[in-house]
DNA sequence: GCAAGGTC
């Protein structure tokens, strides 16, 4: 008989009892937080089936939803609740909230903190009492990069009263039953690195808009009274935004329009006229138009030499992304892009649609697209073409993006209970889901090429054979084009030749949907944020719309761009928000480390401030030459924007870039070195011997470099360089003196190629650069200085020569004597367009590198006068606008002899003066030691040399 | 009185 102690039964029984409280009372309580109440509230839904109850939090806004779910491997108690998008902000404290309290220049170093915003502190209370109840957390934040760190601002708080939750991260992409059921039983871990990207952002936004927003106001307000009660605001998306309008508003006012002629040949059978254009297009020289057309005239019978027909195709649209929804719907339904997103917004939220911020266009295969085609075959407006859809079976045509969390907008259930443009975006959603899905056009298009006496002229005819998607996308057009019928070797007489003459037209100022084409192609804000940027230059008066469409720069925002300009800051074009778009990625892949990228970032901010307060007459000047004032002059006394430290002082114009050189020193090695304060963009360095113990800028400008180069004050370590300089010295770096350029192991770098030689010698890889709290230069990394300029695509033909019939490869016309450089300040080459067609004959300057190093988009046209014309006597065949005319540095130049001039020209002038100095070294004899001044050797290897 | 990014 099996003997049974009191005490192992006592255990056993406390044991089942044990199981059975947990199994009845102990069930997994997860609090749930989505970034929306809508979210929240779809979510609840399918998790729930449909059965979650609700009650109120202590938002009113943010509801929480309850039910029971199996998740995380068991049956758990849910309550679902939201934050309203970003639960913190950052702020500064105490005097450096106040405008008047601080010099702006301070807040690069500011403390900042981030709060929860006041407006909700009551969100805050509601996930505070939640998460003392549970014992998981998950997060149903938006799959993107800001939902993520909603996510840790969520975590933080929950986690701060309660840090034994454990806490998940669902993924999703839509919020349908399948999708959310998905999410639940994948759960994630949060990202850290992707959410510590957003803060470096947050911290930066906040640092650099309010010290240059601050500078600028209470600058301009003082010494323009007009002024006094505009707030001059500066964001790093808001300003590139401002320069796209002015860019476009500059090339269309220095656009000089050009007369040219053509010739042009109809032909009328039957009330039928098939005209025929020349194949010489147009020519800017009428003599010669006049010439070919006696000649047409001659012998006027036409001889048909050609007759070619072909499939033409008309492609459906690819999948629709965030940017397209908004152009079409500005372009097309006449709805702005503010209000298109917050309508998708709520299309999305109920549940229409899918999420409508994505920047794929690109269907992954596990979306049953024919199940979402059917939805809509009811509906008697596209209910046919639907049906007619799936008798072939959804078919796709791909774009090429993909944001890896989102599919393209694409309706995911049937709506007809909607009004307004609700309904008007609705429609358009889905027609375009179904065109993407549906069929090419098809049609059939012949052309036929005619002789007159040596002169060839073409038409071309277009039959429509299929609409496929046009029957159900009324957004486009395609016409078909009726001539008459040609057979090959047959003749006829036409019924007129005629010279014509036209004008080359300037392009036009952007529309909303050309200028958030131009933010999504430079990476200014986000899908989510174009519509808000455009809303705040408006709101700014930097810019007005012209006849309700098109944008137009104000005199203050013209003041504002061309004043930075003037410095040479590249503050009104998109490099700087892109360079740091690509550091953000870099910390959400894990390579780059957030606190390195925040303090490069700042510092390269904080050099620019210090070089705009310094120079801020020349905001004063730009401003006032627009708004048509006289700057007030003000004493230091008034000055709010005195450097609180010395000043950081300029020694020369970079020769890479053309910002400012100034000393810097490393915090490791305490070596001096001179930098451009264009880092990151430009990595110009020259690093000096260690033998010098202080370097500062005198106040004298060197006589042979001129006066925009100043002389340093060198401190030397006693007696290190006896006996050819004494202990103190006052020298120039610029290269005027290369005995004392070697003697300080110092080494120019005239172009960005030579880069690899800036690191000094004595230094190992991780000491080349200092890691100090603002200064953090780094000469080993490879980026491109040459992107600093020229970011809109400079028009340079892909391959000028490589035509029918033309040399394959464009010859130099001359050489480097022009004194124009390009972009990376090598002297440009000029050659000729040899490619048949309107620009043959032309002249043309490109990089000067050789086609085996890495060459700039450097491009322009000769505008020098003497145009190279060959037989056809050719010239531009198009708005010559495209180069830059205004910001490009030397292409401004360049074109300010042709053009009409504005307010004098601009202010640069200081690319030749640097190529002289350079060509002077290169000019010198053999090379001489800096030691012993003997060749043979050098100082590294020189008899004389202790070390 | 500042930014940009969420969302109401």
């Amino acid at each position: 008989m099996l003997m049974i102690s009191p005490a192992f039964y006592c255990r056993s029984i406390y044991k089942s009892f044990s199981r059975f409280c947990s199994s009845v009372q102990q069930k997994m309580k997860v609090l749930n937080v989505a970034e929306k109440n809508d979210a929240a509230k779809n979510i609840a839904f399918f998790l729930s089936q449909g059965n979650s109850t609700r009650r109120e939090g202590f938002s009113v806004y943010n509801k929480i939803y309850e039910f029971n779910c199996y998740a995380l491997g068991q049956n758990c108690t849910m309550s679902m609740t939201s934050v309203s998008g970003h639960l913190m902000n950052y702020e500064f404290t105490g005097a450096h909230r106040s405008w008047q309290s601080c010099n702006p220049e301070e807040l690069f170093d500011a403390p900042v903190v981030k709060n929860v915003t006041e407006d909700f502190l009551n969100i805050k209370k509601t996930l505070e009492r939640e998460a003392r109840q549970c014992q998981a957390l998950i997060i149903w934040t938006d799959c993107d990069r800001e939902g993520e760190n909603i996510g840790y601002e969520v975590i933080n708080t929950c986690v701060a009263v309660n840090p034994r939750l454990d806490v998940y991260r669902a993924k999703f992409s839509e919020i349908t039953s399948q999708s959310i059921r998905r999410a639940i039983a994948n759960l994630e871990r949060p990202n850290k690195n992707i959410s510590d990207a957003v803060d470096v952002r947050q911290q930066l936004d906040l640092r650099i808009g309010a010290a240059f927003t601050r500078f600028q106001t209470l600058r301009l307000q003082r010494v323009f009274p007009i002024l006094a009660d505009h707030l001059l605001s500066y964001g790093s998306c808001q300003f590139p935004t401002l320069g796209f309008v002015v860019e476009r508003y500059l090339a269309r006012e220095n656009f000089v329009g050009e007369e040219f002629w053509r010739l042009k040949v109809t032909h009328t059978v039957d009330d039928l006229t098939t005209e025929f254009r020349w194949n010489r297009d147009r020519l800017f020289d009428e003599t010669i138009v006049t010439a070919l057309l006696l000649r047409c005239q001659e012998r006027p019978t036409a001889m048909v030499e050609k007759v070619d027909g072909k499939p033409k195709s008309k492609w459906r649209p690819t999948p629709l992304d965030t940017t397209e929804m908004e152009k079409i719907a500005s372009r097309k339904l006449k709805i702005n892009a503010k209000e298109a997103l917050k309508i998708a917004e709520k299309l999305y939220t109920k549940g229409y649609i899918s999420y409508p911020r994505t920047e794929t266009n690109i269907f992954p295969d596990s979306i049953n697209l024919n199940s979402l085609v059917e939805l809509q075959a009811g509906d008697t407006r596209w209910g046919n073409f639907a049906q007619g859809v799936l008798q072939d079976g959804a078919n796709p045509r791909q774009g090429k993006k993909s944001d890896q969390s989102h599919p393209p907008i694409h309706p995911i259930k049937y709506a007809n209970d909607l009004s307004g443009n609700d309904a008007k975006l609705y429609e358009f959603i889905v027609r375009h889901f179904l065109a993407c899905v549906s069929k090419d056009a098809k049609g059939h298009e012949t052309s036929v090429t005619i002789n007159i006496n040596g002169e060839l002229f073409t038409c071309s005819g277009l039959m429509i054979i299929e609409r496929n998607y046009l029957d159900v996308y009324p957004y486009e057009n395609w016409n078909g084009k009726n001539i008459n019928n040609y057979t090959q070797g047959s003749t006829f007489q036409p019924s007129s030749i005629e010279k014509v003459t036209g004008s080359t037209t300037a392009p036009p100022l952007l529309t909303e949907a050309d200028l958030i084409a131009l933010m999504e192609k430079h990476g200014i804000g986000t899908d989510a944020t174009h519509a808000e940027h455009i809303e705040t230059i408006k709101t700014r008066s930097y810019v007005g719309l012209q006849d309700g469409v098109h944008f137009e720069p104000s005199a203050v925002g013209m003041g504002l761009v061309e004043g930075y300009d003037t410095m040479g800051f590249a503050m009104s074009k998109p490099d700087y928000r892109a360079e740091l778009e690509a550091d953000l990625k870099r910390i959400c892949n894990g390579v780059r480390q957030p606190d390195q990228v925040l303090r490069e970032q700042v510092a390269k901010y904080k050099s620019l401030f210090r070089i705009a307060k310094e120079q801020v007459n020349k905001i004063d000047e730009a401003m006032g030459k627009y708004i048509q004032q006289t700057a007030n002059t003000i004493s230091e006394a008034e000055d709010p924007l005195i450097p609180s430290g010395p000043a950081v002082q300029t020694v020369y114009a970079c020769q890479w870039c053309k910002l400012n050189m100034v000393v810097k020193r490393s915090n490791e090695s305490r070596r001096f070195f001179l930098a451009c304060v264009g880092f990151p963009a430009c990595r110009n360095a020259i690093w000096l011997s260690n033998k010098i113990i202080d370097l500062t800028v005198s106040d004298r400008t060197c006589p042979t470099c001129g006066q925009e180069v100043k002389l340093l004050d060198f401190k030397f370590q006693p007696g290190s360089m006896a006996p050819y300089y004494p202990n103190s010295y006052t020298g120039c770096l610029h290269g005027c003196d290369e005995d004392f350029l070697q003697m300080l192991g110092a080494r120019l770098n005239p172009t960005p190629s030579a880069r690899t030689n800036t690191t000094p010698r004595n230094q190992s890889q991780n000491d080349s650069g200092f890691s100090g709290s603002d200064n953090s230069y780094n000469s080993r990394r490879s980026t491109s200085s040459n992107s600093s300029r020229n970011y809109n695509t400079p028009n340079f033909p892909s391959n000028p020569s490589a035509g029918p019939g033309g040399n394959r490869r464009p010859s130099y016309s001359n050489g480097y004597d022009d004194g124009i450089n390009c972009t990376c300040n090598v002297p440009a080459v000029k050659l000729t367009v040899r490619k048949e067609g309107p620009n043959q004959g032309r002249l043309f300057y490109r990089c000067g590198k050789n086609r085996d190093e890495q060459q700039c988009n450097f491009f322009v046209w000769d505008m020098s006068g003497g145009v190279g014309t060959d037989a056809a006597g050719t010239h531009d065949d198009g708005p010559r606008w495209d180069n830059n005319s205004r910001f490009g540095g030397s292409n401004a130049q360049v074109h300010g002899g042709g053009r009409r001039g504005r307010g004098g020209g601009d202010s640069r002038g200081r690319g030749g003066g640097e190529f002289r100095a350079r060509g002077s070294r290169n000019s010198s004899g053999p090379r001489k030691c800096g030691i012993c001044h003997q060749t043979g050797h050098t100082r590294r290897n020189c008899p004389q040399n202790e070390g």
